[in-house]
DNA sequence: CCAATATAGCTAAGTGCTTAGCGTTAAACT
DNA sequence: AGTTTAACGCTAAGCACTTAGCTATATTGG
């Protein structure tokens, strides 16, 4: 008898005509996304950071050497506007994790690149940050996990 | 062969050492999350209200008669802060969508009326969202659906 | 070739949240 | 009873995002 639970009691007592049964389903995903973003925060914030820095660097990082992206690849990557990338990137070259360099060939582009001073946060930051999201996942089983991830990839198409 | 898988692919090369497999899972929770906010928020948009505002509104008219609560039982229900309950409480009354009355035999206290308006507007959006809803449920069979929803409480602690 | 259009990244302004802190009323403690 | 502490709802300030629109460079099409 969670949150949902209650919640779908009293629109079915409110509007019985309708079916109002989907809302369990959605509703648990907006409360389980959120419950989780509050924990992966908690880390972050233990770290001084924040999550859109973490997001950030560690993107650089999982490229590979050398560890370079343009701006719009990573507002791919995030899922925000280009205009919110331009403002975190603002404030990662203000903290010396990144640099902007021009793009080759491009006098557009610009090519993001990770310091070694933002390597080093990435280095300190990414074990305590699975070892949340391991700590989260605990309640399930690896079956499970796998369970989760499949039906979750079914509500999000082509991304 | 998703955003994650490739996620995932990157993070065994870069950092073999560590066992990422957490991400995998999370991170879809992450997306699924999102992208399903995007898909109700353009039903909100498209009957000129916001998420926030159906929020409220569906929470008191599902309370059922006299459709009354505190602010506070607002903000414990729609997981924000009770300042954050307020500004929305400023712009609904702004709108005529409910009203503030003080609380009988305590001072400090308000209850938040649903006005007829407000009634409306919820009455008129409830069937696009659910509508919405269940497209978005659509790829999945009634028991997976009950399956994402079990797995998806594990992850929700006490809510 | 060169004008028209598209692309890349950015700033400015607007929005809705959070944290901090206020005034008021209720409850708890001596 | 009177003082202290807690609870309630609110505003003010700060923050990270969005949308709108700018400049500069590339690409397209006559």
């Amino acid at each position: 008898m969670d949150h949902l639970d209650h919640v779908l009691r009293q629109w079915q007592a409110e509007r019985p005509d309708l079916d109002t049964s989907p809302m369990g389903v959605i509703g648990r995903l907006s409360r389980a996304s959120a419950a989780v973003d509050a924990r992966l925060a908690a880390t972050f914030t233990a770290h001084g950071i924040d999550a859109a820095t973490f997001d950030v660097l560690a993107t650089l990082v999982r490229q590979g050497p050398p560890y370079r992206m343009s701006p719009a690849e990573l507002a791919a990557d995030a899922m925000i506007t280009s205009s919110a990338v331009a403002q975190r990137l603002n404030r990662l070259e203000r903290g010396g994790w990144i640099r902007r360099q021009p793009r080759p060939g491009d006098g557009r582009g610009k090519l993001v690149e990770i310091t070694s001073a933002g390597r080093a946060v990435v280095d300190q930051v990414l074990p305590d940050h699975l070892a949340t999201e391991e700590s989260i996942l605990e309640p399930l089983s690896a079956g499970e996990r796998h369970q989760l991830a499949q039906l979750l990839a079914h509500l999000t198409p082509s991304t």
